[in-house]
RNA sequence: GGGCCCAUCGUCUAGCCUGGUCUAGGACGCGACCCUUUCAAGGUCGAAACACGGGUUCGAAUCCCGUUGGGCUCACCA
């Protein structure tokens, strides 16, 4: 049999971190065992499912390289992913509701499921009398109940939910990293299954459509071990129209991915930092936070209606729209923790690096490499080859971004420097334009070697040539810097010294300009770590670059005593040295 | 609070199923040193863990029970 698995998310959002960990496993599980791997979008909230989340999630997930088999539609690269050759789809939820409705009505038919005609006003009533009692409320029929009553109240058009009538007996369930689960009965109570506005519920959904569309294998976070001896009873509860019983598949619960202070990772995670931010800076409200953006772009925050912001500073629920956020974290100064693969994305983080991170979150190859290290660091193919739920772990973990951001700057150093001035090229059209249009892929190109290992994410690829993005006339020099710099003998001398030679340069290329240091260091008696800051400095600014022969070749030559003629003034209002 | 689940360095983990080879291995991070014209990268070395208490056993990180701690979940959300 084939084995199939599933990644069924609700289009909410962009793929969450944890989400793009289950599609992972979820696809490896397959590819590993010739299967076949379904994308299906679960958007039976009306409310708060988007067809434009839907879409983001499809671009994550082909960013990060998990195709789907089958599934909606999508061209990635060239390659389309997708479709649907066993005729199972469609893969909208939202587009089978007439088969939940026939479903539901041959559970009601045979006395399994009833409708009811709570209000949500006296089923809160009930919670809350459930509670004072210390009680769990779970919801069942009233002992006077009348099936045929309610049958033609419903017929004759009452609003009402369908219940599906738990069968009295404990469920009990094998999980293939678990182990065996056994929930009692009096835990489990009569759910809905179809709701006022005639969608399923999420627990009838994915029962239909797993059996359905012949999953066989369903891995999903560990949030949802509870929901799973629901599913089991509805399982055994239905049939097919020909009276064939539903299949029970592998259940596989993947551990929960949390924070660094053992909250689960969620994306109210960023709203969460940013107003204690404001907490902090004692911004109240948006015209505080406006005062705070003046100068600076923040267009989305400044179309934010105040009583909106006012809402969310107070309401730990609210979220900001994202980019509103992006703006307000820039203002505060902050930068808002990557919960979602696009957060990832934008903040500088190569595909591969986030997937070698996040298949190691609760699954590890429990192999040595030849020098004895763990292997880690896979790469898609690898994870094919060595993936099994056996080696699934069972305890929650931390998502640490030191570990992720060193396995970055490693995928980062690894690239050949085209490639890596391909990706950071298409990382700045849409993350960092300034720097796109200020530096050039070409220029980067010819410095890459240079910058690649001192990059954790390609937007530090800006910051380790901030000197190169800045206009001549606009480098600052930092005072400390020249300070530092000239307090080596006779530092006036050598930085004339250095200005001649470079002026003097017959070959202005790296190698060439690496040799002139150590050749005005000997000519003056000095070492050329006592020459070098003096270069350095005028040309940057500061006491750090990328090697000096690296640096000038980057600024050319009327750029690099341009620079120098501006410090050499500095140095002068200073004090002579 | 009820139910369910979990428990090895700060973090991710190997080892646990099939007790001894574990004075518990690796990686990230941290510290030191080397390399070096700065910063990175690279190299070497180092500090750092079996939650606790009972059993079982000649022997327990490994098996059993309990305690403690943590997480998830209790919706017409998924």
């Amino acid at each position: 049999m084939t084995l199939i698995t599933r990644f069924a998310p609700s289009p909410t959002g962009h793929l969450h971190i944890g989400g793009a960990r289950t599609a992972l496993f979820c696809w490896a599980l397959a590819r590993r065992h010739a299967g076949r791997f379904l994308l299906r979008i679960e958007d039976t909230d009306q409310k708060r499912s988007s067809e434009s989340a839907a879409r983001g999630i499809l671009e994550d997930l082909a960013w990060l390289g998990i195709a789907w088999d089958e599934g909606p539609g999508f061209d990635a690269d060239g390659r389309r992913l997708g479709g649907d050759p066993r005729a199972v789809g469609p893969f909208y939820q939202s587009q089978r509701l007439e088969t939940y409705r026939r479903f539901a009505q041959d559970l009601i038919d045979r006395g399994l499921a009833y409708p009811a005609f709570d209000t949500p006003d006296e089923l809160a009533a009930l919670r809350k009398a459930a509670e004072a009692e210390k009680r769990t409320f779970t919801y069942r029929r009233s002992p006077g109940y009348d099936p045929a009553r309610a049958i033609a109240r419903r017929a004759a058009g009452e609003p009402c939910v369908i219940r599906f009538a738990m069968p009295p007996a404990p469920v009990r369930f094998r999980d293939e990293v678990l182990g065996e689960v056994t929930v009692p009965y009096e835990e489990l109570d009569d759910f809905v299954i179809l709701k006022a506005d005639g969608f399923p519920t999420y627990h009838f959904g994915v029962v239909i459509d797993d059996e359905l569309m012949g999953v066989t294998h369903i891995l999903r976070g560990q949030e949802h071990l509870n929901n799973t001896p629901r599913h089991v009873a509805l399982m055994s509860a239905m049939r097919h129209p020909d009276g064939a019983a539903f299949r029970v598949p592998a259940f596989a619960h993947l551990t929960i991915i949390a924070n660094p202070d053992n909250s689960k990772m969620s994306k109210r995670d960023r709203d969460k930092a940013a107003r204690a931010r404001c907490k902090e800076l004692g911004v109240g409200d948006l015209a505080g936070a406006l005062a705070r953006a003046a100068g600076s772009p923040a267009a989305h925050l400044r179309a934010l209606d105040p009583s909106a912001f006012a809402q969310w500073i107070t309401d730990k629920t609210r979220q900001l729209d994202h980019d509103a956020l992006e703006d307000l974290a820039r203002v505060i100064g902050i930068t808002l923790p990557e919960v979602a693969v696009d957060d990832f994305r934008r903040s500088g983080y190569l595909p591969e690096a986030v997937l070698s991170y996040i298949c190691l979150l609760g699954w590890n190859p429990g192999e040595k490499d030849a020098q004895g290290r763990d292997l880690e660091r896979l790469d898609l193919a690898q994870l094919v080859a060595k993936f099994s739920l056996e080696r699934v772990g069972k305890s929650a973990s931390k998502f640490d971004r030191a570990k992720l951001l060193n396995f970055n700057q490693q995928s980062i150093a690894a690239l050949p420097d085209d490639e890596f001035v391909r990706r950071w090229e298409a990382w700045a059209r849409r993350d960092d334009p300034h720097a796109l249009a200020r530096l050039g892929a070409a220029r980067l190109r010819a410095i890459a070697h240079a910058v690649k290992p001192r990059c954790r994410t390609l937007r530090d690829a800006a910051e380790v040539l901030r000197f190169a993005l800045t206009a001549d006339a606009e480098l600052t020099f930092d005072p400390k810097a020249i300070a530092k710099a000239c307090s080596v003998e006779r530092a006036g001398a050598l930085f004339r010294a250095l200005a001649d030679a470079l002026r003097a340069a017959p070959d202005w290329s790296a190698s060439a300009l690496d040799a002139i240091v150590p050749e005005v260091a000997a000519a003056h008696g000095a070492t050329p770590a006592q020459v070098a800051p003096l270069l350095r400095v005028a040309v940057t600014g500061t006491l750090v670059s990328p090697p000096l022969g690296d640096t000038l070749a980057l600024l050319g030559r009327a750029s690099t005593l341009a620079r120098l003629d501006r410090c050499a003034a500095q140095i002068d209002r200073a004090g002579p040295g």
